[in-house]
Formats: C-alpha cells, structure tokens, sequence
DNA sequence: ATAGTGAGCCTTTTT
DNA sequence: GGCTCACTAT
C-alpha cells in the first residue's frame, strides 16, 4: 500500500475550521470516537454533516490511518458522497481506506479468501434475475408446484433467512420453514450447493459467506478485528441480522463502533431490515454512549410539527423530540379530489404557479407510495409540458442487450457460470433450442459438470442433431478463442471482438424494431464503460454491485419518485398524493405484518413529510381505478392523525365518511397472515453470541460411478433405441443401433436393456 | 424452433 | 391497463 496522505496533525482544542457552526450534540457525536457510538439523527438535523466531518477528524487528528478504517453505506450514493465530503474537508482524497457497502466490502474481502468458504475467487455475483431462474430449475426438480408456491415467494423466504445469516442447517422451526410442505429447506440447500457448483454468490450470500467465514476462521477474523480499529456504519436502522452479527464480530476487539441512523426511518423491513438493531444498540455494545441529533434544519416549523406528532402515533420508538429554529412557514395543506385525474391535474397546476412564483423545478417533487400511481401523473405532465424525471426506473445494466452482453463476458471470465451459459447458448439464434439445452442439463447433471464442459463431450458424440451439434462446437471454440485472448488483449479490444464474433451486435443491426437503435447506443456505452476498470473481474463487479443508474441530470425537472426512493432526499415543495386507506397505509402492508406494517407505513409517511423544506400538499381521493376497477376511498387515517393547528384542509372533506369507519374495516384483517408465520417477527430472537453459522452445506451432486458399459452388452437409448455396444471410451460408448445405424453416444443417456 | 395468443398477475427495492 | 409467462399452433 501506498504512502497515502499526509495531513497536518492539529493539536486538541486548536480552533478546528470543520467544527465551526456544528451544534453542541453535532460536535459531540463528532469528537466521541473511543468505545460504541450511536447517533441518532432525527431526519434532517444534519446526519451526512456529521459523519463526514467525524471521519475527517479521525484522520485530521491522526488518530486513525485511512487503512484503520471502515465505513460502510448501504447504497453506493452514500459512499459516493462520503467519499467526496470527507475529501473536502480534508483537501485531499482519501485513499486505502475501506469505504462503501456491506456487499462490496464483504466482496472484497471474500475474494482474498474464496477457497475457504468453497469458492474460486473470481465467483460471479448473481443478481435477482439469476437468482429467480436458478431457484426455478430446482422447483422444477423437486417438483413443486408453481402455482401453489410461485418461485418469488420460495426466493423471499431463502433470502430472509439469509438476512437473519442463517444456512440450511439452521433454518428448521423459523419463518416460513413449513412453506412448499417443508420442501423449501431442501430446496434452500439444493440453491447453495448450485450456487457453489457455479461459483456464484447471490446478493444475501456475499454477507452470509463473509460472516460464516469469520466464524470458521478465527485467524481470518482476526486479522480484520485487529486491522479496523474504527467502525462507522450509516443508516444503522437499515441493517439486517445478518449485518449486524457481522459487525458485532468486527467490532470485538476495539470496540469503537459508530453507528448512525433514525428508528423513525425504517421503512425496508420487508426485505430484512431489523429496526431492533438500532433498538437494543445499548444492550449489545456495553457502555454505549447514545447521541440524540435533534435540531431540524431542513423544514418549516409547521411540516416538523406535522411530522413529529404522527410519528408519535408509533410505539416502540426510541423517541426523538425534533425542534427547529426556523420560521412556522405554511400549514400542510390538505386537498381532497374527485379521482386520480383531478388530483393529477391539481398537482399539475399547483406547480406552475409555484413555477410562475419562480420557484425552479429541480426543488418540487411528487412522492406516491406505489409505482402505478406514475402513470397518472406522467400523463398529465407531459401534457402539461413540465419536465420531469423519474427516480428509481429501470437500471441500464438491466436491460436485455446490458444482460445480454455481460452474460458472454461471465461465460468467458468463469466457465462455470451456467446461467450465462444458458443465456447466451442461443443469442443470437443458432438452431440451439431448447431439446439441446435438455440434453446439455441432462448430461450436465449426471456428470456433475458445467454446462460449458457437458457441451464439449457432447459434441464428440450423435446425442444431438449435426445441425445443432456444429452450432455449438462452433460456439465452444469461439469461446475458447476469446479466453485465450484475455491475457493478450486489452478488456475492453476483448469485449469488443466478443460481441463482434458472437454475432450478437450484428442481430441488433438486422433488428428492424424501434429499440434496436437504442440497443446499439447502449452496447456501445456498455464497452467504452469497461474501459474504466483494471479487469474483465472488476468490471463485473461493478456491474453487479454498483448498477449505477445514469440518471439525464441535464435541465432543471421536476423528481417523480416513490416514498421509498426519496430517503434522504429534500425538496422545497412536496407533493404527497394518494393518501388513502388501502393505498397508503398500504392494505397489504396490514395484511402481512399487522400492526409492525402499519408502523412502518406510519414511518414512510413521515418520511415523505419531512422531505419538505418549505411546503407540503397532501392529496387524497374519493375514487381510484386499480387495475382498471373503480373503488371508492376513505382518507388515510394517517390525516386524522396529524395535528390540527398545523394543516390547511382543502376541498369537500363532506365526500367521506370518516375515516375512522376504516380503520375498523381494516384492523380486522390485521392479523389473518399471522397465523401464517408461527414465530412473528417480534419474537423472533438472535442468536446473541454470533456462533450461528458452522458446517457446510450438504451437496447433493450424486455421483455416477457406474462404469458397467462393456462392448457386446445390448442398451436402450431414449432416442435411437436398442443396440449394442462396438466400443468404450471412457463416458462415450460406440453403439451399433437396430434401427438408426452406429451412433457415438453419453453412457448417460444408456440404460443397460 | 419459434411466433403468437390467452390467462393471470399486480407494494415498496438495494445490493 | 399492461406486462410476463406458459402453452399452442404452425
């Protein structure tokens, strides 16, 4: 490692140019840097400040070299920013310092030490696609119904499971363990031994093997425990069991552990999120020291008043009492509508008055609780002719030609990785269909082999047609071709001459359809993108880690986004439409977790409100079309609950009923799904010693050793019936066939007659 | 092997 | 209302 930087050591209570303006808790959490911190940072009392500025003092003070330190985010954004801020306060880039996600940092680290959880180290990193056709195989093959237990439910049950770090042998008696008749346990470590077959990780398991790997490798963990000698983690109230387990044992030996985050905040439990992390911090890291941020320096009195006495709605809070210095500004306003065209059109026109008023559009922003509420409002927009941008679309590494392209590109950098075998085997079409795929899995299967060698003994042989037998020798050698190239040729020359060769973008070119043009465009971005890494590895990763998502920040426009998207974003001026029962608080949302889905919807809301700087609308209306049906609607009770003195209500509120009616309508589905889940989420505990991970996971492959084929025994072949065997080499038997001749062919696919 | 049709689904989403 | 998936017809 490189000398990195070298900043002037300050000596203590020198006046510190980056403390000047902090408030006296900012400063505090700041200067506390010995034993476990947490800091719980109300929304908008400064949070980013205060992290950055702590991590710059680190290093200012010289208490700490880039190396010692780990910072971990959860979206690549925040380490982005981190990054940046800490490098202006400091003047200079921060370099060898381990800045960025739990998943990159947990990959990092499981790459220097693949081989002892079972891994090769350059293993791919599968992403959600992958994962839902690989678990759909083994459904497949274990014979579960997809109807009665669709593949995506199986999935989120494994990667729960994964959040709370447990493996296979560890799953009996926990959530969802009784789903597909108690079939999924197996199927869970059926999926870990492919995913070891294919040296692959998915998303869950990047954080899983790295916390198993710990355990099992006490010197390893060692290593890391003595190495960072200060933890700083963002957004705490984020992190899941797994996560957490994982930086209790990194925290063992120093103990200087920072958390930050804000329990009102939560707002992802539904994918693994434990907001009782951030609970108990006190009881897990003895002699805690906590540190409230409380003063708001982003909203009007009236949007934080609003906000802090729904929020007091919550029980199980740690409790923050937000106050700001700032001027009481205008209530939130309340505005009933018809339907969701009137309140799509009332939006519209609100903006350009604001617009008018010469307020800039970059500052407005609506925020609805689920994606079909966009159309409505793209609509109108368009027509309006404002422009606008949509936060949280779909990411380009996504899209087909992306996945595609990066498919061919795994293949060459890993033959074993099957889904991108599968992928590309016949894309572009070359009379690779899906009764060769058949053979190729089937022999793949009792060999034990990847698809990738399956194929190159299967095309010594007559199994599949010479049409599709020259198809796909021909694919193999290219193959071969272009990982032969990988030493010699620059990455970004190699992907080049991949998709050149493969024929892949000549397919795009021949393609008359209107996308085409579009998909070319993106090749090419994809490639020059390339050019920005060491490796054909390093590429990879970025793409699975990182899908940046390249948003037009060209222009002013106006952000159309969801609740979810918006954490830690602020505007001026908000927009909160649809605040209807069934719709936000979401129905389903009460359904599946009760009275915690309630909570949580309680904690969107309140972030969506104190995203407003200056000005909140709230919108609800008396009729929405979902899914082409009209439905009457009843006003979010989260309206009743904010208080009056603080809103301005708007329109005929003599539409409704009260909302209260609801409330009672939907409290008596609270519990239906409970039953569902014997341990419910509160009472599902920890396993406190972090000892929860041991064994491997049982691999299942059978062998197929039976190697009784002699020349002269007669056999059944599934496709050219009876013959009799001419000779034996090794797996490939000659056969004399009754009726189709004499035919090479897999031992495999011969039953002794 | 593939294109075309009908049925059923539909909260939030980062890595 | 639109998208994805599975099955059928060519």
């Amino acid at each position: 490692m490189p000398d990195h930087i070298k900043i002037p050591k300050i000596a203590d209570g020198e006046d510190l140019l980056y403390l000047r303006g902090l408030n006296q808790e900012q400063s505090e959490a700041i200067k506390a840097i010995e034993g476990p911190v947490l800091v719980l940072a109300g929304a908008g009392t400064g949070k980013t400040r205060v992290l950055t500025t702590r991590l710059a003092h680190l290093l200012v003070q010289g208490k700490a070299r880039p190396w010692e330190i780990m910072a971990v985010t959860f979206t690549n954004k925040a380490a982005r920013e981190m990054q940046n801020r800490v490098a202006k306060i400091t003047g200079r880039a921060v370099e060898g310092w381990w800045l960025g996600t739990f998943h990159a940092i947990c990959a990092r680290i499981l790459r220097r030490h693949a081989e002892l959880v079972g891994l090769k180290n350059n293993f791919t990193i599968l992403d959600s696609d992958d994962q839902l056709r690989l678990l759909k195989q083994l459904t497949a093959l274990e014979k579960i119904d997809e109807k009665k237990w669709p593949p995506r439910a199986l999935l989120g049950v494994i990667q729960r499971w994964k959040d709370q770090g447990l493996t296979p042998d560890k799953v009996e008696n926990t959530q969802g363990a009784d789903y597909a008749d108690g079939k999924v346990i197996e199927l869970y470590s059926n999926y870990q031994s492919r995913l070891i077959t294919l040296n692959a990780v998915d998303f869950g398991d990047l954080i899983l093997h790295c916390l198993s790997l710990f355990v099992k490798n006490g010197d390893v963990l060692y290593e890391y425990q003595k190495k960072f000698q200060y933890l700083l983690v963002d957004e705490y109230q984020d992190t899941n069991i797994a996560q957490y387990l994982w930086l209790r044992l990194l925290a063992r030996e120093h103990s200087n552990i920072c958390c930050v985050g804000d329990d009102d905040q939560s707002i992802y439990s539904w994918r693994g999120a434990e907001v009782g992390n951030i609970l108990k911090f006190e009881t897990d890291f003895p002699n805690a020291r906590v540190i409230r941020l409380e003063q708001n320096y982003r909203s009007t009195q009236h949007i934080l008043s609003a906000a802090s006495v729904l929020i007091s709605h919550n029980e199980g809070r740690l409790g923050k009492t937000l106050w700001t210095g700032l001027e009481d500004g205008e209530p939130v306003r309340i505005n009933a509508v018809w339907d969701g065209a009137e309140e799509a059109r009332t939006v519209c026109e609100l903006v350009e008055e604001k617009q008018t008023k010469g307020n800039r559009l970059e500052e407005i922003a609506i925020l609805v609780r689920a994606g079909f509420q966009m159309r409505e409002f793209e609509e109108r927009l368009i027509l309006t002719g404002i422009p606008y941008r949509v936060i949280g679309g779909p990411r380009f590494y996504e899209r087909q030609e992306a996945r595609d392209a990066i498919a061919y590109l795994r293949i060459v950098n890993s033959s074993d990785d099957d889904l991108a075998f599968e992928r590309i085997v016949n894309v572009p079409k070359r009379g690779l269909g899906q009764a060769t795929v058949q053979a190729i899995h089937q022999l793949a299967r009792a060999r034990d082999l990847s698809l990738h060698d399956a194929s190159k003994l299967i095309i010594e042989t007559d199994e599949i047609k010479p049409r599709a037998r020259n198809a796909l020798g021909n694919l193999l050698n290219f193959l071969e071709r272009w990982r032969s190239c990988k030493e010699t040729l620059s990455h970004t020359e190699l992907a080049e001459i991949i998709l050149d060769e493969s024929g892949y973008t000549e397919m795009w070119m021949t393609d008359k359809s209107p996308e085409a043009p579009g998909r070319l465009e993106n090749l090419k971005e994809l490639v020059s993108s390339i050019e920005n890494f060491d490796n054909l590895q390093g590429f990879l990763e970025h793409v699975s880690l990182v899908m940046e998502n390249e948003e037009n920040k060209s222009g002013e426009k106006l952000s159309l986004m969801t609740l979810h998207a918006a954490k830690g974003l602020e505007f001026n001026t908000v927009f909160l439409p649809g605040w209807e029962e069934g719709l936000f608080p979401h129905q389903r949302s009460l359904d599946q977790e009760g009275l915690n889905g309630l909570e949580e919807e309680r904690r969107l809301a309140y972030v969506g409100l104190t995203r407003a700087k200056k000005e909140a609308f709230i919108f609800y209306a008396a009729n929405r079309r979902i899914y082409n049906q009209w439905q009457n609607s009843l006003p979010s009770r989260f309206i009743d609950e904010l208080p009056n003195k603080n809103v301005e209500t708007h329109g005929e509120r003599g539409l409704y009923l009260s909302s209260r009616k609801s409330r009672e309508i939907n409290s008596s589905n609270l519990e239906k799904l409970d039953s569902f889940f014997p341990n419910s989420p509160k009472k599902r505990g920890y396993t406190s010693d972090g000892v929860i991970i041991d064994g491997d996971f049982s691999s299942i492959t059978e062998s197929s050793d039976h190697n009784n084929f002699e020349v002269g025994i007669r056999i059944f072949h599934q496709k050219f019936g009876y013959g009799k065997i001419v000779s034996v080499d090794g797996n490939k038997l000659e056969v004399d066939f009754e009726k189709a001749g004499t035919k090479k062919v897999m031992d495999s696919f011969v039953d002794i007659s």
